[in-house]
DNA sequence: TGTACATCAGTGAACGCGCGTTCACTGATGTAC
DNA sequence: TGTACATCAGTGAACGCGCGTTCACTGATGTAC
């Protein structure tokens, strides 16, 4: 019988590592990132605090691993959304999986854009594979439609595209105007967003 | 004679206030408001740090001041750039200003609109006027070119200029794939962002 | 103009807390024989 | 199957530092008379 399940109670863990990932994001939701402290993710956890140092190096690997696995959500809720083969529904379905993963996960969302909060200066930053990981899906999600694009730089509509949902979602997160919105409310305003870049600001 | 100039290394400071927010202004670009202590930001200012709590409540009333400054400053960026009877002209001199600002000043860019850094929870927030000013000022590039914008929802075009520019200088600011581009061509970039937004992603 | 005095704006020392991290330890587990 | 032992993964106590903030103080300034 595999320790994992059944000592939940004993001295023995079995699972710690992933039960303080867990937690550490669940904590992080509720008082923010910066306010996380090992003290409170162990007692959380049920643990005591120097338990955490058996299974990461210090804190901040912590919030590293909690990042990262927030990086993978947001991806894999993407490339779900934005399988279809029209391009204005595939457009649009990215950008409310971008919002939504942002809405539910706000504390996440924000902290992904800001390593400085988690990494030592100059370190090799484990988050950079995993923003390059996202510009890539993005790009998969407009490949199938490129014969449809207007003719320019051949990044340029990806960067459009990213920089939209991106400052979007942000808006929303930061700022006093959409506090309280309903989330549809606010899907509704990412479609319309999406059919004003694909279409144009200006009448021709 | 006043005592504002002559008394710089006298015993009373004279202007200390203002000294404070230009270094605490100046320290945060440096190691990042979220390291800033009162102690370091006395010391660059040249007096101990018990000093600084004779002109500011609290750390985090230093720090709201720095942010509302910043807010000044983009937005009277913001203005002069924008300022073309030509929609395109202004559209991207407006996007332009913005970047250029966020490259200048990126610890402050980015403190302005993470206001839980220095805000105890739950008080009315100085930062939410500044951002609606923000707002209000992108309107007012938009507003002389009402009558070229598609017809939409009124707020559309607004939010859908704001968030192209705030996501694309937030993505060149937070992303390791523009470490070290030179500053022109971001700007570039945010030119050609401008003008896929204006005409449209898509062919018709 | 000179003096007394209230007020302002500094100083240096100290408080006290919370935090990340370490350490010696101990109980639990797995394995060799 | 039973025993010895290495290793793993916890515990609780303690360290030590840095920080925000407070306090009694003191020098400088401005004003009333």
């Amino acid at each position: 019988m595999s320790s994992s399940t059944s000592s939940r109670r004993s001295y023995h863990h079995g699972d710690l590592r992933n039960v303080l990932v867990e937690q550490a994001r669940a904590l992080a939701e509720e008082v923010g990132p910066e306010h996380l402290t090992v003290r409170s993710l162990a007692a959380r956890a049920g643990v005591s605090h120097a338990a955490a140092y058996h299974h990461f190096a210090d804190k901040n690997a912590i919030l590293r691993a909690v990042a990262v696995e927030a990086f993978g959500d947001l991806r894999a809720r993407m490339r779900a959304a934005a399988d279809s083969p029209d391009a204005m529904t595939a457009f649009i379905g990215m950008a409310q999986a971008y919002l939504g993963f942002a809405l539910e996960r706000r504390a996440a969302f924000k902290f992904m854009w800001s390593p400085e909060l988690c990494m030592p200066p100059g370190e090799p930053d484990p988050l950079e594979t995993a923003q390059r990981g996202l510009a890539a899906d993005i790009d998969e999600v407009l490949a199938p439609h490129r014969d449809r694009l207007r003719p320019t730089d051949e990044r340029l509509p990806m960067l459009a595209l990213w920089s939209m949902v991106h400052g979007y979602t942000l808006i929303v997160v930061d700022t006093p105007a959409f506090k309280g919105a309903p989330p549809q409310d606010l899907q509704g305003i990412a479609a319309a967003l999406i059919v004003t870049l694909t279409n144009g600001l200006l009448v021709p």
